[in-house]
DNA sequence: CATGGTAACCTTACGTTGTAAGAAGTAGCA
DNA sequence: TGCTACTTCTTACAACGTAAGGTTACCATG
């Protein structure tokens, strides 16, 4: 017990803490452990495997997702609920990355399943239509951080130059892609945040529309 | 040139057969080089390193999708295009591991966003709205091949058991959830593919509304 | 206080990975 | 035949996850 106990727990906030800043591939064991004043299999006495910390940095993003309010209706919650997953996702880009390798659902992952279900449940949609709200607001903001996450916002300067000579040669071969940058995403004010709003608006719309002719 | 030339080509085909069977860490330069009658290090004379093959493989899987026909009307051809693009993501699993850490769009990914844009574009869809479907289609048919991929679809007989377990623990902390699977879930007849029509349909149906007020 | 057990930690080592550097082979043309 | 330009192989290295076993620090018991 030199200078703090090393725990499973502070194990998995220092990784955490590692892969927000260097990224999934800067996390190693042995940096890991270095930062926690230890050498890499030390570790080992508190983690089975690798696999088990990534499980658990999985697991322990959920923990950030607000879960709908005793008695919220269903529509607030699921907005709520679709953002502060997109916010939790962006805090940690590391972890789409794993959302789709990982397949060992954590305690908290599930209590945010029970919980959402619940919510949709006690609301009155039928297994059916909770089964589809589930399903599609899951992966409308899942596949939406992706495309944000590997969206190329920094253009320092640098890049500036080669991005127009790329644009140049492109808007002969790709002129409809070329006028969409031009046009449409360069101009000032477009903001690629903004879809979000527009796309999850018209799934909880359609989802609601379909809640309504069953009432 | 001993049995056959050893091209980019070749080297790129190869791997993706290889991490079609094997998996995307079942790719190594070593495997791949002995696939092709070779040594690792004679693949560095076609490829510059092993990122640009898994460029090359993401840019693969763009060609597998089908893209508008000339003057096909927007809404058909968007979903045979989230159809097919499922399809190929579903035939090649790797591909959507490789596609949230990859940023460099290769030559086949920009005929298909050129060609995407174009239909949107001459079927009279706004900038904006050309966005949004772009966005929010994209984003749906990702997100949900991502949720398709993971699901346990394997429970073969050994695993039976150990899942009932686990429902048994789980029925008391987790009571909607394990009702959700039970009632739900494990009916006979129910089978995941069908959430895709249900959500693919609604976010169509959205964009039609949006659509039909501007024109 | 001594003793022994146990949990936490370290050292060393192995196999595998991507790839740098340079030697060796091979084909085409003079 | 010999020169040139590729292509391929050999060897090597650093970094990775982790197996095996040794060392230390603590605590309860005698």
């Amino acid at each position: 017990m030199s200078r703090q106990a090393l725990t499973a727990e502070r194990a998995l906030a220092e990784a955490m803490a590692l892969a927000d800043t260097e990224g999934l591939s800067g996390l190693t064991m042995r940096k890991l452990a270095s930062r926690l004043g230890v050498e890499a299999m030390s570790l080992y006495h508190h983690l089975p495997n690798k696999d088990a910390l990534l499980d658990g940095m999985v697991d322990q993003v959920y923990t950030e997702v607000e879960l709908p309010l005793p008695d919220e209706p269903w529509q607030p919650a699921m907005q709520r609920r679709a953002e502060s997953l997109r916010a939790a996702l962006l805090r940690h880009p590391w972890a789409v990355e794993l959302l789709d390798s990982r397949s060992t659902p954590g305690p908290a992952t599930l209590a945010h399943h029970e919980a959402i279900i619940r919510n949709l449940r006690d609301s009155g949609l039928s297994w059916h239509l909770t089964a589809h709200a589930f399903s599609l607001i899951d992966a409308y903001v899942l596949g939406f951080v992706i495309q944000e996450i590997q969206l190329p916002f920094d253009t320092p300067e640098e890049n500036q130059e080669l991005a127009e000579d790329i644009m140049e040669g492109m808007s002969q071969a790709f002129p409809y892609l070329t006028q969409f940058t031009m046009e449409h995403v360069m101009q000032p004010g477009y903001n690629y945040s903004n879809e979000f709003d527009y796309g999850l608006k018209l799934v909880l719309r359609g989802l609601a529309a379909d809640y309504s002719t069953t009432v």
